[in-house]
DNA sequence: TCAACAATTCAAGAGATATTGAAATATGAT
DNA sequence: ATCATATTTCAATATCTCTTGAATTGTTGA
């Protein structure tokens, strides 16, 4: 992952709102949600949520589908995964302590 | 770790200046680096590099020690490793795709 | 075609963030 | 005391971001 596209991911995930978007779309699984339906969960207008979406989109955390009148989005855990290898690897460098704060056992 | 301290690490990793400081700052370990040289490194003349500084600090992901004229400032790993560990955990929900495309093996 | 539903786009305003250079503060050495 | 070093603080400016409501686009069914 390039330095850039974390950067704009860490953006993306700096907003509340595109906060509770992204942790609403991860329980979704692979069936989504569909923008309205995501607006009312996180507590936003249509424009709100639309904007916010467009963000997280742009920032590749979430893919978009049209189906039929709705547009269904969907988190990107390829993605995300990468986000979480770039903090771990690249930031972090694996550091013994950041690899024991999060849990991760003894395998990394 | 609570949504707005998460909400605080990622805004303030997404900012290149910021991120530059970060990865220098973990590359430098324990003893850390004075404010003077992070801006040196990473390009950015004093009052911008104490920007910048402070805003890190205050998002909990370094800390700071006067040492005579200068201040050390070191990577904060705990925190970091809590951020890791809410994207993973919190966020993703530990996915089986996320946990395999940040290479975490099988233990996660 | 027309009405409804679903979502996005747009314009305007408020607020936050980043940059710079100058001034201020703190520490140590002569 | 005075000076040099290290860093922060401040003011001004520019830019970006977020929110809202209205207008627009696209899709489906009567």
């Amino acid at each position: 992952m390039i330095e850039t596209a974390a950067l704009k991911m860490f953006a993306a995930l700096s907003q509340e709102t595109r906060l509770r978007i992204v942790r609403y779309l991860v329980e979704c699984g692979t069936e989504g949600a569909s923008a309205g339906d995501i607006g009312k969960t996180v507590g936003a207008i249509s424009s709100r949520a639309s904007f916010h979406l467009a963000a997280l989109e742009q920032a590749g955390i979430v893919t978009s589908e049209r189906q039929s009148r709705k547009i269904v989005y969907r988190a990107n855990y390829e993605a995300l995964g990468a986000l979480v290898s770039f903090l771990l690897t690249d930031c972090c460098g694996r550091h013994p302590l950041v690899v024991a704060c999060c849990d991760l056992g003894e395998c990394c």
